[in-house]
DNA sequence: TACCGGATATACT
DNA sequence: GTATATCCGGTAG
């Protein structure tokens, strides 16, 4: 199966974002394999965006991480919970796309092991690291592809839609930005609502 | 020492 | 469907 090529982080957060809808998010963790097809993405733009940790150019020891190349990870932690950045463009540019849903692949019993409930496994940020068995004092910072998370190919989405961000409400004029990218349809989002759509969304 | 970041789960109308 | 209690750790004062 064909890997992600980690240049194709280099250039543009918004385009890479978008890029990421449908790629196969895979962990291997104590040799215990689960995976996933990405759903929701939100792009965060460094130093212009002010729902990043990095706006203004603000550098601090929890986001340290932040100013690596692309193709390194971000790991958060936020009331107990693990959110996972993918890191975009070059250190002098701190931007990175937040993963807020996957659908499950392989692996599903251990995520329902993981999360000790069988709904709702993998359609929030918080949900799905735990999920998958990221954790920031193992994970952030770590490379792509180094045979503990890789991306590779998935499947394609039929439709993409974009959306503003969630959980911003007070970040002035960034709330309404469209950075938030779904497969249309697919109920592993968060907060989703209504019917899912033929195939899930999927091609 | 206060508070802030935002997600999750439950309880509720 | 919406409200709200709780969670942990870092950061600012």
């Amino acid at each position: 199966m064909e890997t992600l090529d980690i240049n194709s982080l280099a250039d543009d957060t918004l385009e890479s974002a978008r890029g990421l809808l449908g790629l196969e998010l895979v962990t291997c963790i104590d040799g215990i394999v689960t995976s996933g097809f990405i759903t929701e993405v939100e792009a965060y733009l460094g130093i212009d965006d002010r729902a990043a940790h990095t706006f203004g150019g603000k550098r601090n020891k929890k986001n340290e991480m932040m100013f690596n190349d692309y193709g390194h990870i971000y790991v958060y932690t936020m009331h107990g919970h693990h959110c996972m950045n993918i890191l975009t463009r070059e250190k002098e540019h701190p931007e990175g796309i937040l993963i807020r849903g996957i659908e499950p692949h392989i692996g599903k019993d251990i995520m329902i092991e993981r999360r000790g409930r069988e709904t709702g496994l993998t359609d929030g940020p918080g949900k799905l690291t735990k999920s998958i068995g990221i954790r920031r004092e193992l994970h952030n910072g770590m490379e792509l592809n180094n045979g503990i998370l890789t991306i590779r190919a998935g499947r394609t989405p039929a439709e993409i839609e974009a959306t503003p961000r969630i959980g911003i409400d007070n970040k002035k004029e960034a709330v309404a930005y469209p950075y938030r990218f779904i497969v249309k349809g697919n109920p592993n989002v968060s907060k989703f609502k209504g019917r899912p759509a033929e195939n899930n969304g999927w091609q």
